[in-house]
DNA sequence: CGTAAAATTGACTGACTTCAAATTCGGTGG
DNA sequence: CCACCGAATTTGAAGTCAGTCAATTTTACG
């Protein structure tokens, strides 16, 4: 595996799908120091509801956001991906509500809290951008609910690849149509609200319709347009378009 | 209906849940201008896409953010009530992705976007709070996310329950076990992911087990613990219990 | 190359939905 | 205060989507 020069630049891409940052504010974030861990499958990045002194960015690999239930079953409630930001309600604010375990090896940019807070007191702005991003994440996290709340299982999957495909063209990690899925569909069930033999019928379902390859852990869709169709598919809570850019005059 | 002279002190309630704010940011929130807005039920608060020049704060009523499907169904993702501040998305970042509707008469107190920047602008430490506060709805965002995906009926009905019991109390609304629900058992259905007629047959069954009493539009709840259980509820999600105090050096 | 994990498939079960009809509630005008 | 009407609730019966259980095959990885 070809590991980048590590470095914030993925988070910088993030928050400028959104926010417009300064030269200054830019070059403040890359400058946050960190210290880089590699991690293994299943590696638990927080736990439970145990505060942090730090948050960090994923540089590598895939990690999930999962809440258990007493009887031991799991929902995730988002997949992370290269240059998410992870932890910074516990960092900065409280507790953490989830825990967050890498789902293949990978690696993290660890920033500790106070650096983080020093940064952001210098570069309100920086703040105000990583405000926004939390805002995208509670858009995300509205469309999952709507899709383990009200879909078919069939749209279910459809609609986390869809999604998948958008994010990682948005961090240019792939092209939306063909992209990495390194989850097993245990955990695609655990995305989705269903077990994993029906994950497994969905998937074989849409290969059957001839929307969707699925070989080894490679998807390919082969038609976009009608597997948003089966999702029901509306990319706008993903996209900034129309944003306000983020003017803030103390900035 | 016996009006409060409208202020926003309901919202520096909320705030004050898990910030800590000084007098002076107390202050300058309190003086924030606004018109009070008297709304009928279904009167719709923000309408889909469309971002907007301001944002604000119920004062009376119960509100529901919601995304509909392509076919027409429904799912709520939150319900609000006195002191939620509403569309702060819209106002300050972007265009929002869900509509908010009315689900009783009520009214809110609406916020222009400039005097909401420019307070926060002055008192970087109300930007914190409401960032902060931000990161609460997340939290339940994610918690409704479990309930309609890994929950049974019989559970999801009485995890609805408990949470709203729960805020009802953290907002001097009313006791924990003993509230006024006035959403139907349609608007419920669309809460929890079900249709209405098993949520009228889950509401029956937590009666039968004379766990919950539901007199017109009043919960009582009778055995708050046994609830909590069949609920799989866990009211960490909701509390501020170990958080930091806002630390803003520029504040 | 061998072993454990993951994927696949089939048969059966059950929780929730759908459809439809009857009853109760809540507000309004007489 | 009561009669009325639409909305909301309640109930029953039948259907279906997804879950459960269990066995087999394939894949991943040391």
């Amino acid at each position: 595996m070809p590991v980048a020069k590590p470095s914030l630049e993925s988070l910088v891409r993030k928050l400028q799908l959104h926010s417009s940052l300064t030269a200054d504010q830019r070059d403040a974030l890359l400058a946050l120091p960190f210290v880089q861990r590699p991690l293994e499958a299943r590696a638990q990045l927080f736990r439970g509801l145990d505060p942090a002194g730090h948050c960090c960015v994923l540089l590598d690999g895939y990690a999930a956001r999962s809440k258990l239930l007493p009887d031991g079953r799991r929902q995730f409630v988002d997949v992370l991906m290269r240059g998410d930001l992870i932890g910074i309600e516990r960092s900065l604010f409280r507790r953490g509500d989830t825990g967050v375990e890498m789902l293949t090896r990978g690696a993290a940019a660890m920033v500790a809290a106070a650096d983080l807070e020093a940064v952001l007191a210098a570069h309100p702005g920086l703040a105000r951008a990583l405000w926004s991003e939390t805002l995208f994440q509670g858009a995300i996290q509205r469309e999952w609910t709507v899709n383990v709340g009200r879909r078919s299982g069939l749209s279910r999957m459809a609609h986390l690849l869809c999604e998948l495909g958008v994010r990682h063209d948005q961090q240019g990690i792939a092209h939306r149509e063909k992209f990495n899925l390194p989850l097993t569909q245990e955990q695609l069930a655990d995305c989705t609200g269903l077990t994993p033999v029906h994950v497994n019928r969905m998937l074989r379902l849409l290969d059957d319709y001839g929307v969707v390859l699925r070989n080894h852990r490679q998807v390919t869709i082969s038609d976009w347009t009608r597997l948003a169709k089966l999702a029901g598919f509306e990319d706008g809570y993903l996209k900034p378009e129309g944003f306000t850019a983020v003017s803030c005059q103390a900035c």
